[in-house]
DNA sequence: AACGCCTATTGTAACGTTGCAAACCCTGTG
DNA sequence: CACAGGGTTTGCAACGTTACAATAGGCGTT
């Protein structure tokens, strides 16, 4: 009817019970099928003739090829697992993340799969499954620890995967990753241009790659300035946010409290300001602070903040990339992406 | 070796080219292919002896069906896709509502397949695609429309669905829906309760159902309670923040001022906070704020504002059931969910 | 004209599962 | 002892695809 309509696949040819196949095709064609399947994956055994005269007879038809025949004839499912743990900040990180990973993917026939980082105990468990079932070409998770299990079951069976975040295996595998030390040491440097003395961040736990990266810049950075640096030992990014704002409290309450703060998160950027509010400190005379940006909401967190950029629409974007390169088998040298921070940048305008 | 392995399957065996099949069991139970295939299913027509011996060889062997070929020969993925538009404000959403649905097929053998609701022009694509290559057993999405071509679509070729939110078609279909009309009226029977009189919401898009039913409640409310009602018209939930701030302010500056506001999201909340801040409005005082909390982080969110609470993980364990009974043919009148608001919660403390 | 060679196409056999109809065995009954 | 009948088990076929080996046809070479 529409000029749309004209020139793309018939939709109610391809009605679920009557859909036609590869035999249909090549009945309809008068050849064999598997001329039809050749012709149909661009094989350069099939004259042109024949495939152009072919690929018009499977549109007509509104011939689309069976997924679950492909998956059980050539083991592959494309199919990327994306491993996340809904206990944890996602935030504006799922979004971003994931937006980016769909903009990476778009038109390669992939799709995306998300699997709930166990919920029991055992969180290996999801991805034995993964494996075992072949739900997926490819695994993909984040908050990657030092010595990640998850990366070790999968190095040790050989099934692609690509970690956000490094880990300190002696085998090297993809990873995507963003340089928080470079982070943390410009977030501290801006903090020294300010004035600022005396340094606090909430730290994520250490079992994290990022979070050993983190705390090896800063207080790399410290030393540099001759700054004063506390992690406070008893919580970390993950505790509830009532024991971090305690914890501020009393660092706050005790002799020489922090000037300056460094968020590495937008929760954590959240909860300290409300700290600052409930303490009735003022950002930018009584102390200062820098924050990581993962979206566009922390431009509204007030009072204002500096803050560095982490792109994760671009991580995701790298991921894909990466993803696709490591199953069709590119060497792991070039799947290994070490993105940059932006900034700082001064969100008051 | 250790206890835990002792118990479950052994993990060795099942190695990516060896794994063993149902003709692999049969061979070794001395019994036929469909034999093993029933015994596993737990098929009446199987002995109880028989099951038993033919079940503990294929976990001594360390046998998991093959899904693809479940898939070939039966038409059933076990998938279930969630479309999710990147662009939207997802913020905690995603993670609560996602959450939720995790535990509601927690053990059921389902998983989510996350499609991005098409990043081209057309997003009926998207469906498509999921509906031909036969990639879900049912579709779930969310910001339903009133006449959403996504659910008429699904509708007409009797696909599965379950929508977050209602339509207004003739043709009753399942969804889960939050009551944002009896929300709305809280918010304001409690804005009334504190003496305000002109009450300002920043509403989602008239397009959407939920936008529907938050004008509808609102009118109605202010009409009973005798209060100005003012829905911006030029901006709505998904406008680019700076404009509904820009909004917020001209009509502060204009005669009349709204005294309440009503913030039906947590991106809404932010922004409506950084405007009275910018403005030195103190919140208590000059006006009020009762907003929709639907999820933790609303905690953090200063000055602190009342809230009524939107369950999304309840929502999501709501969707999950609700799609496991629509595909096992449940009839629609039991399909049909509404959540009801919890609160108002004064989060100070 | 016969041969080999290259290209284009074909036929057959799986992949691992489940539905269906048929066959088997065993027990109880006439 | 034959036979019916129920409970169990079996074999075959099919789902739609792709890999592999084999074949048919055309053309240049000797």
């Amino acid at each position: 009817m529409s000029q749309k309509n004209a020139g793309t696949t018939m939709d109610g040819a391809a009605d679920a019970h009557t859909r036609p196949t590869l035999r249909t095709v090549a009945a309809e064609a008068g050849v064999a099928v598997t001329t039809v399947s050749r012709a149909l994956a661009d094989d350069p055994r099939i004259a042109e003739t024949t495939r152009k005269r072919i690929s018009e007879i499977a549109d007509k038809l509104g011939y689309v090829p069976n997924r679950a025949a492909q998956r059980l004839r050539t083991g592959r499912t494309k199919v990327i697992s994306l491993l996340l743990n809904p206990r944890h900040e996602f935030l504006s990180f799922t979004s971003e993340f994931l937006g980016g990973m769909y903009e990476g993917l778009n038109g390669t026939g992939y799709s995306i799969n998300i699997t709930a980082d166990s919920l029991g105990d055992d969180r290996l468990e999801t991805i034995r499954n993964i494996r075992r079932h072949s739900l997926a070409d490819a695994i993909v998770f984040t908050r990657t620890e030092c010595f990640d299990d998850r990366a070790r079951y999968l190095l040790e069976h050989d099934f692609p995967f690509v970690t956000h975040g490094r880990t300190d295996f002696m085998t090297p595998h993809p990873f995507v990753d963003f340089d928080n030390e470079a982070f943390v040491r410009m977030a501290i440097a801006r903090l020294v241009e300010k004035g600022r003395k005396h340094i606090c961040i909430v730290m994520p736990n250490e079992k994290y790659t990022f979070g050993q990266h983190l705390r090896f810049g800063a207080r790399q950075a410290a030393t540099d300035h001759g700054m004063k640096l506390t992690i406070p030992a008893e919580v970390d990014l993950d505790s509830e946010p009532d024991d971090i704002a305690a914890t501020l409290r009393s660092l706050h309450a005790g002799p020489d409290a922090p000037d300056g703060y460094v968020c590495v998160g937008e929760v954590s950027a959240l909860i300290t300001l409300a700290f600052l509010n409930d303490m009735g400190l003022a950002e930018g005379q009584d102390v200062d602070v820098v924050a990581k940006r993962a979206s566009p909401i922390s431009n509204h967190f007030r009072p204002r903040i500096e803050t560095i950029d982490e792109d994760l629409r671009a991580t995701g974007r790298a991921m894909a990339k990466v993803l696709l390169d490591r199953i069709s088998g590119a060497p792991v040298e070039d799947l290994q992406v070490l993105l940059q921070p932006e900034g700082p940048f001064s969100i008051s305008r």
